[in-house]
DNA sequence: CAGTGGTCTAGACCACGGG
DNA sequence: CCGTGGTCTAGACCACTGC
């Protein structure tokens, strides 16, 4: 680590003059970790480089070596750095792993370019039923908002979303819904999701299914179930879903236990 | 929080005489963590219940803030506690929201008194073809473990499993994967995963993959391709699999973005 | 206003890994 | 051996909540 004339940790921290306001609202690990991010995005920290002690970086950036250990604590939890005792602290190898995200349909399909299109088949206030009760959590024939949409991407028909929501939500009308996500218009309703549990099956189309979706009759779907909860753990939207198998298929990420 | 003659939350913590030792080579922080996931579990602390402030449970357990707060932390990422500032830290409401974990099939239907089993079809070193030596990071033509595994649970086939491997396990011979998952051999190989990136979608089966799993041909399956990394990045282990989807749905977890 | 969680500091000791 | 990350302490100030 003392090869002459300078260590290659030394010359890696060089590259990260990064400053800090020490009078943002922004806390100041939060900074530090949104800087070392961004150098290892691109690439200013090449994957496999060790990074200087934590001792090191807390003394260059002037801060404590806790703030300096936290925000090196949040990238090692998204998975870019990797910490090895007595060795040091260094970029992972290959693609960094990002951590899962609670993601929306619609936005992944806007992000892939793949052109979105939501058409609203139904908006309305009903009882709900036995399966969308247990999943809400709340008694049977308690009025819901249900939701039926149709999604497409570049013209052609890609899934059948049912919707659950346990309160009214304002504003949600059907030109928002059409040209957008629902978890963004929750979002922008002060709900903030936090997380979901989800079931993925598979099965053929009925006749009805077949037919709204643009598939022959008895092809196959691929079938979602999600329960979304926000940070208290309260259900807040639970959603039956079908996929044309033949043009779409799950991507994501998980996460081993710690 | 000042009603006489005690608060709740006193009345809570007393709940937690729990006792700390401070020789164990075990963190005390995780110690804390624990004794209050059990208390959560066996419902000894209800959810909705405010627990007492940080303050007061680092003075009763006789640890410092920070370590008090280390442990109560570890719970609200597990999604066990909620913390809201100027009210207090409470458990959280509903069932618990546990974080995503990396499975193994096999430790899936263990847990379920499934009865898994499985059958040996092929242990061979291959050249890596186009897919595998692309989800494995390697050149084309590289050796390879390959393996071809039956899984049953109570005495029906469920799925039909491909791994490749980019380097030769010792140790992993017949008996070992007819008794035991892929996973749990590879962590006692000192092989430790980290994440996985996962594809699903849908098919149906092949005359072949029908008359294996014992389906009638045409029928459906769930198709998964799953690769595995390490803490360093470096991916493991790449799958392809089949499940028969009348029998068999994937059920995880998500946790959005913060 | 008092109490809460959120942040930050400047120290300390330990366990581990490499030279 | 020394440097690393892993843990822990005792204090401090702030922003937010509810009364």
């Amino acid at each position: 680590m003392h090869s002459s004339p300078r260590s290659a940790a030394a010359q890696a921290q060089d590259a990260l003059p990064f400053t800090l306001d020490r009078h943002s609202p922004v806390p100041l690990h939060h900074q530090v970790a949104r800087h070392l991010e961004a150098a290892i995005e691109n690439r200013v920290l090449a994957p496999g480089e060790l990074l200087g002690s934590e001792i090191d970086l807390s003394v260059r950036l002037g801060v404590s070596r806790t703030t300096a250990r936290r925000a090196v604590q949040t990238l090692v939890g998204l998975g870019l750095l990797v910490r090895h005792r007595g060795v040091g602290t260094q970029v992972v190898h290959g693609q960094a792993a990002r951590p899962l995200e609670l993601s929306s349909l619609y936005d992944d399909l806007d992000a892939a370019g793949q052109a979105p299109a939501t058409r609203l088949l139904r908006h309305e206030q009903i009882p709900a039923g036995p399966e969308a009760a247990a999943a809400l959590g709340i008694p049977e024939g308690t009025e819901v908002t249900h939701l039926e949409r149709l999604r497409s991407a570049r013209g052609q028909p890609v899934a059948r979303l049912h919707n659950y929501l346990p309160t009214a939500v304002p504003d949600l009308d059907a030109a928002l819904l059409e040209a957008s996500g629902l978890y963004r218009l929750l979002r922008s309703a002060g709900i903030t999701l936090c997380g979901a549990r989800q079931t993925i099956g598979a099965r053929t189309a009925t006749g009805e299914e077949a037919e709204l979706l643009g598939e022959p009759e008895g092809s196959v779907l691929l079938t979602v179930q999600r329960a979304a909860y926000d940070d208290t753990g309260r259900v807040v939207e639970y959603g039956t879903h079908l996929y044309r198998a033949s043009r779409y298929t799950f991507d994501f990420r998980l996460l081993a236990r710690p």
